[in-house]
Formats: C-alpha cells, sequence, structure tokens
RNA sequence: GGGCCCGUAGCUCAGUUGGUUAGAGCGCGCGCCUGAUAAGCGCGAGGUCGGUAGUUCGAUUCUACUCGGGCCCA
C-alpha cells in the first residue's frame, strides 16, 4: 500500500483504520503506544510561547488607550485614600535613553503598585518647557536671522519646539507602559501654569526674601546672561598663572624696608577689581627677605613660590600669625590711590598658591562672602559683554581674557610681577556655548535665603520628610545650609517675565498684590497671554492709576529679566498638585535621580516653604545613574549611551521594565548587553511559566474547583509557598523595594513552580481522568496560584500580564484586565501548619539527595528519564523515617519515579552524610504507553494490553 | 580638591547584633527528556566578599588608609 513512510505522531501520519498498531517506519515508537496520546491531557492554550512583544505591546498599548484604562483605573479606585506620586518634569528636549526609561519605569512601579494595593494612585506627568537650552537651539537653528526676530516671535518658535518634543517623548513614555494622564499632561508654558509662577512669585515677594541685590554671579559673556549653577560645566583651561607684589603701605610689625604681600592668581584681568588680600587667621606667615626687598607669604608656601619665581636666596626675617595683619594696608597695584586691608577668611588654604589670597568680591564667591563681613562693596568693571568699563581704568573697551597679557605686562613693566606661566585647570564653563565664564557683579534677583529666616525653615522642612535612601537626609540638608542666594534672573526671551515695574522717574520697584494679580490675569488671558508683557508698554500691564509709593511717579518700565527655569519647576506643586482636581497638597511622594537633591527638591522646598512654610512632599525616593556593565556613566563622547527606541525595539516594553525591576536603583543602575540578555532570559522564563499554566488550565473553570480540605499535601504546599511570596512580594512594594520583587517572583517560578511543584503534577494534571478530583485539585491549586501571580507582576510585565489575563477563563477573574485588580488578599487557610512545612522541607531535602543519586545511574547508563527508576530509601534516623512512612504514598509522584520502597534505619544510612541512603535500580514492569510510568500491570489487561491498571481505571472514567 | 554614596561568583541580587566548609537564581559545562519543545528536568564547575593595615580568640560584617566607580559641588 502506498501513503506515508511512518505512522507515529512524531513523525507526523493519518491513522489508517483497523486496529492493528502499526510500527514505526523510523522505529521510534510503535502505534499502540500512539493511540493513548489523545485521552491524555496535555497543556493547550492560545498564549503564545514567544511574546513577539515589538508587535503585540503596541497593539495592545492601543486597546488600552481605546478603553480608557487609565481612567477605568481612576473610576475604579474613585473613593479609596490617594496616594499622589508627583512626577517631575523631564525638560522637553532631547532624546530618550535609559535614563528617562529607568525614572518613568520606577514611577509606574509606585502607581500601578499602589493602585492594586488599594489607593487611588492617580499620575499626571509633565514637562518642563521654559528655559535656554530650548531657545539656545532655536536660535542656533534660526542662525543670523535670530537677532532681527522679535522677542515674541522667539518665544513663539521655542513654544513650537517644546510642544514637538513633548509630543515625541510622551509616546515614547506610553510605550513603555507608563499608565497617566497622558492627553492633559500639565506644561509649564501653559496659562494656568504660568499663571501660577506669577502668583507664587508675588507671594514670595510679600514675604520679603525676593529682591534685588549686586552680587557676584557666573556670567556668560558669549550669551550675556547670567548662568545659574547648574548651568555652568568644569573643563579643563589653560589661564595664566601669576605671581604678584602688593606693596604694604602699613609698616609690619618688625619689619623694615620695602615689603610687599605676594598673591597668586589664575585670572590676571580680576586684578583691576582687586579689593582686598585675605589671610587665614591661623596660618603662620612668614617675611622673605629677597635681596632688598621683604615678601610676605605662608610659611610652609614661601619657599615653593620662591623657586617658582626664580628666587633661590633669601632669608627669613620674623613669622606671625594671619590674625596679626589683619586690616593692615597695601597699595592696589595699578591704581596709585586704592589702599586696601588685609582681611581675614577660612576659606584660604595651604594647598597652592601663597597664602595671600587676592581678593575681588566682584568676581568671586568667596571673596564676595569676605569682603562683606568687611563692608566692602563688590566691585566689577566688566560689561554685559566681557569688557573692561571705564572704572577698569585704562583697561577700559577691553575683553577681559583679552586683557589678561596686557595686565601681565603692565605688572612686568611696573615690577610688580615675580613670575607668569601658563596653568591648565579645571575652569567654570558655560553649559550651552562651551565658552570659558566669568564671575561677574550685576543687579539681579534673588530669594534670599536668611533675610527672612528662610534657610533655617526649608532645613526644619526637609527634617519633616522622609528621605529614601535616608542618607538623603544629610546630603541636602548639608546643601542648604551651605547653598548661596538663589539668583533667579535670566536676561533671556524663553521663559516667564519677573513680573514687577520700576517707576520711570526714581527707579522704585512696583510691584502690589494688584499688579501681580493684573500679570496673573494676563498670562490667563489666551494661550500665548503672556506674550503681550514682551510687546506692551508698561502702562497697559499695570493696575489703573498706579503710582510709585517713593515718588509719586506714574510712569513705569516693566522688568525684562525673565525667570530661572528651575523657579518653574520649583513651582509645580502649586501649579499642578494644588489645583489638579485628582491631585493633593501636599503629596505623598517625588522620585527622582539623586542629582535632584541640589535641583527639583530643592528648588521645590525654597519657593513652597517661603509661602506656604511646609515641604510639599511626604516622602522623597531617589534612585542612582544608569551606567554601562563596567560602571562607566553614559555619555556621548564615549558612545555608550542607549537609546529608549532601541531597547523597546530590540526587547520589548517589559523586558526593559523587568531589567529595571532587577536592579537595586538606590545605586548605579547598570546596562550592557550581557545584562538585557540575562533579562530576556528570565523574561522567557516567566511567560513559559504562565503559558503553563494557562496550558493546563484550559479545561477549568470556578466550578470545576475543589476545596482546599480535599486538596493533596503537596498542593497545600504550593499554595503555601504563594502566600509567602506574596507576602514577600508585597512588603517590597509597600517599601519600593523592586528588584526584591523580581528576585522572589522569579526564584518562585523557576524553582518552586517549574522546577518541583508543575513537574511533579504533570502525572496527575496529564494522565487522570479530566474531571478526576486529583486533576481538578491539581488545577485548582494552578488557577489559584497564577491569578495571584499575575497580579502580583502587574506592575512589572505590565503587557504580558494583562495578555495573560485575557486567556484566563473569565470565571476565575475578578476584573476586566489585570490593571484593574487588586493585589491578592492574603488566604489564612492556605497557610499550612509550622509542622507541614517541617515536613515538607525535609521532603524536598530528601528530593535532592534522591535526584543526586538518580543522576549517577543516568550517568552508569541506567536509567534515562527517572521514571525508568526505582528507588529504596533508607533513612538514617527516625525523624527522617517517620516523614517517610507518613507520606509513603506520594514519594513516587513526588520524586517522578515509578517505584520507590522504603527500608527500615540503618547504621549504613546514619552513616552517610545526607542521613539518607538511596539505591537506585531499573523500574520493574513495563512502560506503560500512557503515563509512561513502569508497571508491572501493564499487559495484564486484554481490552488495554500496553497501558497500567491506573491508566485503564481513568480511561474507564472518561468514558463515563 | 570638598561633601555624599557604591564595590559579595561571568550577570542580577541575599547575607540577620562580627561566629562553623559565604548563599540564591540566571548564565556556563555535562547529561536526560521529547506529552511546556526556538521549551522542560537533573548534576557540576565558578568567589583570597575591590586592596592593604589594624581592633578582636575570630572580620564579608568594625576602624584607618588605599584603588576603582557614581552623584553633587569647587
Amino acid at each position: 500500500m502506498s501513503g506515508p513512510l511512518c505512522y507515529c505522531p512524531r513523525h507526523s501520519f493519518s491513522q489508517p483504520t483497523g486496529s492493528t498498531p502499526v510500527i514505526c517506519g523510523y522505529n521510534c515508537r510503535t502505534m499502540a503506544e500512539t493511540n493513548y496520546k489523545a485521552t491524555v491531557n496535555l497543556p493547550k492554550t492560545d498564549f503564545p510561547m514567544r511574546g513577539n512583544l515589538r508587535k503585540r505591546e503596541p497593539e495592545r498599548l492601543a486597546a488600552w488607550e481605546s478603553r480608557r484604562l487609565y481612567h477605568q483605573m481612576r473610576e475604579a479606585a474613585a473613593g479609596r485614600t490617594k496616594f499622589v506620586l508627583h512626577d517631575g518634569p523631564p525638560y522637553a528636549n532631547g532624546e530618550l535613553h535609559a535614563g528617562t526609561a529607568l525614572n518613568k519605569i520606577l514611577k509606574d512601579f509606585v502607581v500601578k503598585s499602589k493602585q492594586m494595593a488599594g489607593f487611588d494612585a492617580p499620575y499626571v506627568p509633565g514637562w518642563d518647557c521654559h528655559g535656554l537650552p530650548i531657545e539656545y537651539k532655536v536660535l542656533s537653528e534660526l542662525g543670523s536671522e535670530a537677532k532681527s526676530l522679535p522677542q515674541v516671535e522667539v518665544r513663539r518658535r521655542c513654544r513650537a519646539f517644546a510642544a514637538r518634543y513633548v509630543d515625541i517623548h510622551r509616546e515614547g513614555f506610553k510605550r513603555l507602559g507608563v499608565t497617566g494622564e497622558w492627553e492633559n499632561p500639565y506644561l509649564t508654558f501653559s496659562p494656568e501654569y504660568v499663571a501660577t509662577i506669577v502668583r507664587v512669585f508675588g507671594e514670595i515677594y510679600q514675604t520679603g526674601a525676593v529682591n534685588k541685590g549686586l552680587k557676584p554671579i557666573y556670567w556668560c559673556a558669549d550669551c550675556q546672561t547670567a548662568l545659574a549653577e547648574a548651568e555652568v560645566e568644569y573643563a579643563d583651561h589653560v589661564s595664566p598663572s601669576i605671581y604678584v607684589k602688593f606693596e604694604a603701605l602699613d609698616p609690619v610689625p618688625g619689619v623694615e624696608g620695602k615689603v610687599s604681600y605676594v598673591i597668586w592668581t589664575t585670572t590676571p584681568w580680576t586684578l583691576p577689581a582687586n579689593l582686598a588680600i585675605c589671610v587665614h587667621p591661623d596660618f603662620e606667615y612668614t617675611a622673605f627677605k629677597v635681596g632688598g626687598e621683604t615678601l610676605i607669604m605662608a610659611d610652609s608656601l614661601g619657599p615653593h613660590a620662591l623657586a617658582t619665581c626664580g628666587l633661590d636666596s633669601y632669608s627669613k626675617v620674623k613669622s606671625f600669625k594671619g590674625r596679626e595683619l589683619e586690616n593692615l594696608t597695601y597699595r592696589h597695584v595699578m591704581f596709585e590711590d586704592r589702599i586696601c586691608p588685609i582681611i581675614l577668611g577660612d576659606h584660604v588654604t595651604l594647598e597652592a598658591g601663597t597664602g595671600c589670597v587676592h581678593t575681588a568680591p566682584g568676581h568671586g564667591q568667596e571673596d564676595y562672602v569676605v569682603g562683606a563681613r568687611y563692608g566692602i562693596d563688590p566691585l566689577s568693571p566688566v560689561d554685559g559683554q566681557g569688557v573692561f568699563t571705564d572704572e577698569a581704568g585704562k583697561y577700559a573697551g577691553t575683553h577681559v581674557f583679552t586683557a589678561n597679557a596686557a595686565i601681565v605686562a603692565d605688572l612686568e613693566e611696573c615690577g610688580a610681577l615675580l613670575k607668569a606661566e601658563q596653568f591648565e585647570h579645571s575652569y567654570a564653563h558655560c553649559w550651552r556655548c562651551g565658552e570659558p565664564v566669568i564671575y561677574r557683579a550685576t543687579p539681579q534677583w534673588f530669594i534670599f535665603m536668611d533675610k527672612t529666616g528662610l534657610r533655617g525653615k526649608v532645613i526644619e522642612a526637609i527634617d519633616k520628610v522622609e528621605w529614601i535612601p535616608a542618607w538623603g537626609k544629610e546630603r541636602i540638608r548639608g546643601m542648604v545650609a551651605q547653598r548661596p542666594d538663589w539668583c533667579i534672573s535670566r536676561q533671556r526671551a524663553w521663559g516667564v517675565p519677573i513680573p514687577v515695574f520700576y517707576c520711570a522717574d526714581c527707579g522704585e520697584v512696583y510691584a502690589t498684590p494688584e499688579s501681580f494679580k493684573k500679570v496673573e490675569e494676563l498670562a490667563l488671558s489666551a494661550q500665548d497671554g503672556i506674550d503681550r508683557w514682551f510687546d506692551t508698554d508698561a502702562a497697559q500691564l499695570m493696575p489703573e492709576g498706579a503710582q510709585c509709593a517713593k515718588c509719586d511717579g506714574t510712569a513705569f518700565t516693566k522688568e525684562t529679566d525673565i525667570l530661572d527655569v528651575w523657579f518653574d519647576s520649583g513651582a509645580s506643586n502649586r501649579a499642578v498638585c494644588e489645583r489638579h482636581p485628582d491631585l493633593t497638597w501636599p503629596v505623598d511622594l517625588y522620585l527622582e535621580g539623586s542629582d535632584q537633591h541640589r535641583g527639583w527638591f530643592q528648588l521645590t522646598l525654597i519657593p513652597t516653604v517661603a509661602v506656604k512654610g511646609e515641604p510639599p512632599f511626604k516622602s522623597v525616593v531617589t534612585h542612582g545613574y544608569v551606567v554601562d556593565g563596567e560602571g562607566k556613566k553614559m555619555s556621548k563622547k564615549q558612545g555608550n549611551v542607549v537609546a529608549l527606541t532601541d531597547l523597546v525595539n530590540n526587547l520589548g516594553a517589559d523586558v526593559v521594565r523587568l531589567w529595571v525591576s532587577s536592579e537595586n536603583y538606590r545605586q548605579d543602575i547598570r546596562i550592557s548587553d550581557e545584562i538585557l540578555k540575562r533579562m530576556q532570559d528570565a523574561y522567557r522564563r516567566l511567560r513559559n511559566t504562565f503559558r503553563y499554566m494557562l496550558g493546563v488550565l484550559n479545561d477549568f473553570t470556578a466550578e470545576n474547583a475543589v476545596a482546599v480540605e480535599d486538596l493533596e499535601e503537596v498542593d497545600r504546599w504550593a499554595l503555601h509557598r504563594m502566600q509567602l511570596l506574596r507576602e514577600r512580594v508585597l512588603k517590597a512594594y509597600d517599601e519600593y523595594e523592586f528588584h526584591t520583587v523580581y528576585h522572589a517572583v522569579h526564584n518562585f517560578c523557576a524553582v518552586d513552580m517549574s522546577a518541583f511543584y508543575l513537574d511533579i503534577i504533570k502525572d496527575r494534571a496529564y494522565t487522570f481522568a479530566a474531571d478526576s478530583r486529583e486533576r481538578r485539585a491539581a488545577q485548582t491549586v494552578l488557577a489559584d496560584i497564577l491569578v495571584d501571580l499575575l497580579k502580583l507582576m502587574a506592575p512589572v510585565l505590565v503587557y504580558t500580564t494583562d495578555e495573560a489575563w485575557e486567556s484566563l477563563d473569565d470565571s476565575l477573574k475578578d476584573a476586566d484586565g489585570v490593571h484593574l485588580s487588586r493585589f491578592p488578599e492574603a488566604k489564612a487557610q492556605h497557610v499550612m501548619t509550622r509542622d507541614a512545612v517541617d515536613n515538607w522541607d525535609e521532603m524536598l531535602r530528601m528530593r535532592g539527595v534522591v535526584s543526586k543519586v538518580l543522576e549517577e545511574a543516568r550517568r552508569r547508563g541506567e536509567i534515562g528519564s527517572s521514571q525508568q527508576a526505582a528507588v529504596a530509601l533508607t533513612p538514617g534516623d527516625e525523624r527522617t523515617a517517620g516523614i517517610l512512612q507518613q507520606y509513603a504514598n506520594q514519594l513516587e509522584s513526588v520524586f517522578i519515579v515509578s517505584a520507590c520502597t522504603l527500608e527500615p534505619v540503618s547504621e549504613e544510612a546514619a552513616a552517610t552524610e545526607d542521613k539518607l541512603l538511596v539505591r537506585v535500580s531499573q523500574a520493574p514492569g513495563a512502560k506503560c504507553a500512557r503515563c509512561w510510568n513502569y508497571r508491572e500491570s501493564v499487559g495484564t489487561s486484554e481490552a488495554h494490553p500496553s497501558i497500567c491498571s491506573r491508566c485503564e481505571a481513568q480511561l474507564g472514567e472518561l468514558t463515563v
């Protein structure tokens, strides 16, 4: 006859009619066995083994969007206690990378886990949309055209630029599976937000903490703006390094003749602004006699400095403490009539220089502080372009960096220069244009930290907040204690104007509740209402009949500076949390990278505490940075930046999320090909575990469930383990220890389930009659565990758990989508007694011993699968013997062997390390064609000669 | 240069008030199964706990220094 070569299932065939078993053409199996395969209840599911996440995740995301999942979550949680995580606004610029993903995914873990833990956990994302980086990019794109454009037009382009990036970012974040109010995020350029900024500024103004001041600030002469500390980057720079003599005017006690103080500086251009020389009160200073003159320097630095200057022969004339020099005077090297004092300061160090520090309060923060103590006002003879003003005398009109050379030459000529050389050091540069910046005293708006006791109030507020990890509190407290006043003005176009006016006659500031209100209304008047500030006369922006309080003037000009962007984001709690109907003030949590101790956390606290006196958050969680596989930071320069789109396209969002969950984010978080490969492996393991459970449950509904008391004890064991897992995982979520969630769940799936429980129930699930108590018992357990497992992992594997949830029979589910469900409740009836737990610990230990011995037999070629084995167990002590006795009828299934016999306790067994002697032999009887166990009953049935009696019985039930 | 933080097997993590041969999962190697099959099971090999020096009867755990790395600041 013709037909397929083989008739066995492995080689695919169609069964010919007739009952005679047909031998497989490849001699692999007989037809007699294959007949029974159809009677075995094999797992079956539509849930695919492979995730194909790249294709399936976007489909699921679209489905969530169309059903408005986020809003369904809100409805499901209506009336519950709120848990509000306030989103720190990312800057609407730049590409998304692994770090951005980390932050957003961690936030989603928090929001989803709190929601499932029984809170109402809304999430309103936002973006920081103003500021120099965007303005800079827009101006760069415009090129030379930029200068001719009115400010309002520049603002329009900036707004469009920011909006474009908001869209790009939003799509990226949504794709990660982050759920939130994406269609209505908060944007710092929105009318409502800007109006709040104006209002908040007014409120702080009225506390007296905001005012103008003349202070040295970072200034970029290229961008012509003040820079915040955050806008300054340090890079190597070559500067002149010079030693300069300043001739003492007051006689120095005990030193005769011409005496000079020697200073060292790397910024010769700041010498015209020199107003003092600072020494350390406690350091030892020495007068060094060099030829006909005497030079004063720190004792320990003098010899080295003299050597540098090529002055090898000197003698020490006299030494004194720095404090003895206080208020002695010297003559300025460039300005004959400028007589300046020696002053004291603790910031002087002995690491470099001469110990006599050139002090120009207009050009340095420390200089300013120490000068202020002596009543020395800052002098800053440099304009916005970095060019000397008339106050700089002969250098007027020269750019400061150009002037360096001239100054050095002049010093040389007048004999004040001891040495000049080139010096490479780390120097401040503008973060945008990359040019070196200068310190320059200009009139700026400040939030003063001490004028109203604000610093103390902020520190008090810090103490009320829970900082996670705990060291964050000390860190931010130290920063606030040290930080200078906050310069909040910027001379740029893209931002919120500082809403104050000046009297045109006397220059007095005009800022009243009414005028702030008027600007607030302006902001709200249209989408770009605040733009009118820039192209409207002051008079139209002010209250009717405004009059200067000082001179009664009625003509006004408006402030042209805008606010530091940090002021925008610092006000988000006021603009968003305080106003959004779903949110609260204060909120429960801020969650950002640890750099935000100086950034958003601090710059939120300052304006908020100034007005409200309380912190806007109850707790703050910080995470580390994403670094590469070697622990090195990511940078474009090194080319080790991981783009978010690459991650999502290559791995799928759930694998990226699993990676985030697996790492301890309180430290730096590594990413590498190997790490991601491991994550894919782990993902597959979890996915397959879900899939297998779904497969076994294919014919199971809630109606088939078996009561707990009718379960096998090993079933109870599985439920018990699930309870422990549940407890552990929920605790971990509660403590934001997501990596514990990952490790606990993965371990549970791999060890408790896959390697043990799922393996040993196969016999029952496959070969017992479909509706038998034994099989239904196993299914009952699997259904229970799977449902809970999916819930526990839902915050992490948002797509996969929802997909698996869909494959569950409706009768097993308590919500329309896993994300609308709650975390499982504790099930007291699933917890086993202490004794039973101990027994099963021992059973599992013995199982390990048995499998070792089985492996030896396998290596000897005596068995292949463990079902080919029969084992004889000899316990080494009474306890073990007792347990074996107690579970005698379960040993075969637990060890997955065909036969297991027990011997009495023996000396020999007691002598073994495991207190258990295992003897392996080939199982007696023949292999049952149906259950694959070796049974002596095989062949005894006439109707079914190739199967065992148990299978025959199950078949009987099957046909009933 | 200063402040804060981190450093346990190839990877990700556990390691309780310092106390016997430092654990897990993954990966790797070897084998089994072929009724979870681009799956599943078993066994095995991997660590001088970054380094050095102290305190101690005893240190991965405490101290100091040091190396490497990160964030922030100068």
